[in-house]
DNA sequence: CGGAAACTTGATCGAATTCAAATAAGGTGG
DNA sequence: CCACCTTATTTGAATTCGATCAAGTTTCCG
């Protein structure tokens, strides 16, 4: 439970034991309307949480990284409401809820720490839909970047405006509401243009002024 | 406090007290980014919740009816991350934080409610989400009609197919992320297919069967 | 009554999708 | 380690949905 709401250590003596569970890339890891008794925590890889549109269209609703409660809301209630999908091989921390809710009562800061994450989470998704409803697609994905970028460089994950990205570009174009062939045309032309460098799975802001700028954030 | 988490009269004895606050239509209510050391509550009216998106574009993120918390964030949190704005004139009760807190410690049914409302929240912005990047222009109004009428039904606000709907349609369009004019285009189809009329802020859905469908839920 | 805001309608434009095909990268079993 | 097959990526052409532009009309209010 290393970055639940950025903080390290939550617990006070009494840290709850939790399950491991690990999932190929790939694979689905929980499933949309799924009740379940445990409240999920990423330990490490990255995962989808992934909406149930009722038509066949997916749409990527947060990535979850490394630390990332899978949703904030399973710490209260035991409805997952996304369908969650490993992006790369994962190892998924499930403490107990009873414990977990137990632990929550007798340490006022990890209850904070939780209520952090999830106001945190709230605003990604509102964050997503300012994206899709009112940005072009070279916003959306610039957007894409510099977030993911700021998410890992809290956890130590970033080295020279460079971090380790699993995503492929369909991932990205289920986030961004786009199509896998438009996102490789817009990545194309951020790469032409200088502003990244995307390959084996590394990637590196080379302009980091001029992709904000494009975000306009 | 109706209608928080679909629970009516929430608190125990001791209520806490409020203060009523009114806006005139498309008055700002609440400035983004601003303070706010109450919990407020739309007892009548409509606003919606706009996010801050940097650039000059706006995307609202909740349509806010009666019952209403603003933001349930604000109950743990003082930051509002919204600029709310009133649709119709509005009266909003603004809770104390301290005390609406030590009426949650005091009172569990009061703080599920508080998170049955947040949750209730947050699936309505990844709702939102899906729309905006999976769905058609057509699909997005139907849903929100839908979605309208089914949050409107719990408060008893519908009658025979229909209720009073106050959105201008440029309210429809910052809400579905598309423009006036083409929400103006499609409510017209729609009207001329028979499954809606929408006149003298009054919506009636003509046939709930088509719409339905049209949505994909 | 008059001015502003909201709605409608048509023509044109453009961003992103769809379709199609070729190339590259990954993963698996022999 | 290689052959083979699947999954990704790239690129270009055609299409489409919704945006933009431009009037004209209606509704709303002071």
């Amino acid at each position: 439970l290393k970055n639940v709401g950025g903080a390290r250590d939550n617990f006070g003596g009494a840290a709850p034991r939790y399950i491991e569970q690990t999932s190929a890339a790939r694979r689905k890891i929980f499933q949309s309307d799924q009740r379940i008794d445990s409240i999920p925590i990423i330990a490490s890889g990255w995962a989808a949480a992934i909406a149930n549109s009722g038509h066949d269209r997916r749409q990527t609703i947060a990535l979850l990284l490394p630390g990332d409660l899978v949703s904030s809301a399973l710490v209260f209630d035991d409805k997952l409401n996304v369908t969650v999908e490993a992006i790369t091989d994962v190892c998924c921390h499930n403490y107990a809820r009873a414990e977990f809710r137990a632990a929550l009562a007798a340490n006022p800061n990890l209850f904070e720490a939780v209520l952090r994450s999830w106001a945190e989470e709230s605003l990604q998704v509102a964050q997503l839909a300012v994206s899709l409803g009112q940005c072009t697609a070279e916003e959306r994905i610039a957007r894409l970047i510099v977030n993911l970028f700021e998410r890992l460089a809290k956890r130590g994950m970033v080295e020279n405006d460079a971090f380790d990205c699993p995503l492929r570009q369909w991932h990205i174009a289920e986030y961004t509401g786009l199509t896998a062939v438009h996102v490789s045309k817009v990545l194309g032309q951020l790469r032409r243009d200088g502003l990244i460098d995307f390959k084996d799975r590394v990637l590196t802001i080379l302009n980091p002024v001029a992709l904000r700028r494009i975000c306009n954030i």
